[in-house]
DNA sequence: CACAGTTGTGAACATCTTTTCACAATCGAA
DNA sequence: TTCGATTGTGAAAAGATGTTCACAACTGTG
């Protein structure tokens, strides 16, 4: 999955780019102003970061600055009205990686979504790896391990055990379960949710002397040691 | 269940957003003027408050202010009719995460509402924790403890002890405890209320050596020391 | 297009929580 | 002190929630 965050206030511009960059199978998220689209930035692994420069709050070219500030290294995509040379150098000078001034065609503007993408995934190998108690989970290989032990999860169940292990030590509600993993706002209609933690419990808990996965009775499940 | 504050006073206007809202599985506490809206944002943990500039008692960027002046951080979203950008600087310096120009497309609104919401979920990932004397309540693990003795606590009951601790040393009558805890008008019906405040007392109370629930008799109970 | 693996559904069952009810204890005003 | 009103307690019924299993639907691969 291809986290995409789109930093723009008008719902226009937001409403077309939004929608042509998920039916190129990017997800993307959207801030509406520079503050959220500092915040977003700083939690979430974005693969890559489209701004405008004039959004409330903030502009584009400090929110640029912040960001490298920071040490965010996540190509920038800046979008503007404005297209003189000189304002695209300011941009770059910025720390922006890419520059685009409206209107512009959607195509053009894919072509160099893709190519930002491209080019961070050749220089970027970070292996992940989430750890809780004697439970592995590496992200870019997708193995998961308990006490060293290989074990095997379909995608679901992987992407399930990683939630579970980004929320640690915290009580996590189906309703919230079902939004993060199957992306829908419905969970009471069917008993997947417990299908699955079931799933997780008979490879990741069964046979091991310690259970990691608890259920809270009423609230939801929480990762933790006894 | 994510609860939202809305503070507006036209019919209207409360009726279509309290409904889709709604809907969109939110719980949704309304006020009509800007001293209930204050009175409720005080006593109440809201995921998102929704105010209208324009009300009756008190305007909305005044209570904006009133609120953050008393460190209460909760997403403020302001509704108005005014829409020049200067309004909508006046309502950002006031503490406003967000700011909606009437009339608004209601996908747009929601839009928005999620994006505070989510917002402020990721924004704070420090465990919140409620104390008194030596009685703690971890909101995100649900763990509750007693001088470090840890107590299992039922999601009512949880959400019970939750709501004590908010209005520690405050008289909290049995009709209030009715609307915030079990959502209902009623409450003369059943004993349901002192059967879980004797639950808490056997679970909180019992074998230390002193009390923290108080029955104030013909009044309510209040959460304090002896 | 058949197959194996994965994902989703429904139903039966187990478990835990919430509510109700009958009655006991306590309180405060007369 | 007495009496009605209010609050507390235990047990059991009613209800909600969680678990498990068998199987159906779907997916991608050869």
């Amino acid at each position: 999955m291809i986290k995409i965050l789109l930093i723009e206030d008008e719902p226009k511009t937001v409403q077309s780019l939004k929608q042509g960059l998920e039916e190129n199978h990017y997800t993307v998220d959207v801030a509406y102003d520079g503050n959220m689209g500092k915040q977003l930035a700083m939690r979430t692994a974005y693969q890559l970061i489209i701004t405008d420069i004039i959004i409330p709050g903030m502009n584009g070219l400090e929110l640029c600055k912040y960001l490298r500030a920071e040490g965010i290294q996540t190509p920038i995509l800046m979008l503007t009205a404005l297209s003189t040379t000189d304002d695209k150098l300011v941009g770059f000078e910025a720390g922006a990686d890419d520059y685009l001034a409206k209107p512009f065609d959607f195509k053009e503007f894919l072509a160099r979504v893709k190519a930002l993408i491209k080019r961070s995934n050749q220089t970027f190998i970070e292996a992940q790896v989430l750890k809780f108690a004697d439970l592995e989970l590496d992200l870019t290989s997708k193995i998961v391990t308990r006490s060293g032990q290989k074990i095997n999860l379909t995608a679901k169940e992987f992407q399930l055990m990683e939630y579970f292990l980004r929320n640690q030590e915290k009580v996590i509600s189906k309703a919230e379960i079902a939004e993060n993993i199957w992306e829908v706002e419905d969970e009471g209609s069917s008993n997947l949710i417990e299908v699955y933690v079931n799933y997780l419990r008979k490879k990741v808990d069964k046979g091991f002397p310690s259970k990691l996965i608890h259920t809270q009775f009423g609230m939801g499940y929480i990762l933790r040691q006894e």
